[in-house]
DNA sequence: AGTTTCCGACCGACCGGACGGTCGGGACCA
DNA sequence: TGGTCCCGACCGTCCGGTCGGTCGGAAACT
């Protein structure tokens, strides 16, 4: 079992970064000054620098954590799937409500790219597309499996198309609304996946 | 006729709303210095400061802008359009087409927002959703004139996928791609609004 | 036509403040 | 006693914005 122990460092470090995802979210990455952070987070501007060697590395971290965690859950969905179609509708329900449940994290990964360092962003970018991967390649299976079907479209486009309309989610889902991000989520993987069939 | 005679003096203000928007668009707001922007469009920071009282004001112009020709923009697609469900197709399509086109105008208004101040962002949001109330009103008229259309979620939510689908455009539309925004819209189109007809 | 006035366009040099990051040291625990 | 955690005070830099002034051309006047 590789059940790390988490040190107290690292358990701050996490409180952290969620604090600063938070802020960034709503004031913008440049906008939002350590000092602002240490208070939020009930520490002084040093001892923030004692767990983190620089602000870009706030930012870094908060990106690796999302993407990790994205490309686990895309994983899982896939695996669990029965069907190719399944496995379609079923990352975009999983990702309709991991937007919902983060959606400062996530309007920080999608509005602050530019801040990444080069080298980094190129990583980041490599990482999304094998995200994207698993869409592709579950839409490739089900329309080898099923000939009949016309798609009036390019599949990258078509996957480009679903994950706007399942990542904007981060932008208007409130979530005291009238639906559960589950319930959207199938809702929008009905809506979106009736091009599959014939 | 209302043919207001352009000065000088506004020919080159929307020349540095152009050279800004694309700046701010690569290197984020924030990050852009006036001298930056000065040196871009060949002048010097107090020359920019003759043209504009703020950066803030830079923003706001580019905002401002782009709303004005998108609520236009709504208006004429509805209006030209014979049945309410080609509006919706038609809103769809030309927002795609408009959305490629202005990508760096697009992306500053999609990830800027936290810069405006706070008066100026209530009445940014509300144009935004005069806006989507043109998709929700055809829409609406659609329904009402088919009540055999069972749509899976409820107007508003369709709506705001589509518009996800559609604005999302600006992240990864490539100009030199495979297909025009024109057809990409069509395509678009046609898919997101196959859950309209029974 | 010549001359004075005026104004918009333009800039080099500067200011005040904020921000990322550091330093030196104190307190606490093993 | 050495490592971890923590901070008040400080530094260098950069940035938004201003100041004081130049230049050229279009009126306005004589």
């Amino acid at each position: 079992m590789t059940e790390t122990a988490l040190s107290r460092a690292d358990l701050q470090r996490a409180r952290v970064t969620s604090v600063s995802a938070e802020i960034f979210s709503r004031r913008g990455f440049r906008a939002t000054s350590m000092n602002e952070i240490a208070a939020a987070v009930g520490l002084s501007k040093p001892t923030l620098y004692h767990y983190f060697r620089s602000k870009e590395e706030l930012l870094v971290r908060i990106y690796s954590d999302v993407l990790d965690e994205s490309l686990a859950l895309g994983q899982r969905t896939v695996a669990a799937a029965p069907t190719p179609l399944d496995a379609v509708r079923d990352l975009i329900t999983s990702r309709v409500v991991y937007t919902c449940e983060h959606q400062a994290l996530l309007k920080v990964c999608f509005e602050e790219e530019h801040e990444l360092p080069p080298e980094l962003a190129e990583q980041v970018l490599r990482r999304r597309r094998a995200f994207e991967q698993f869409f592709v390649a579950a839409l490739g299976r089900h329309l080898a499996e099923h000939p009949e079907v016309r798609l009036p479209m390019a599949p990258k486009v078509y996957v480009n198309m679903c994950l706007g309309a399942v990542n904007w989610c981060y932008k208007w889902y409130r979530p005291g609304g009238a639906n559960t991000p589950t319930e959207l989520g199938r809702q929008m993987a009905a809506t979106l996946t009736a091009a599959l069939t014939a």
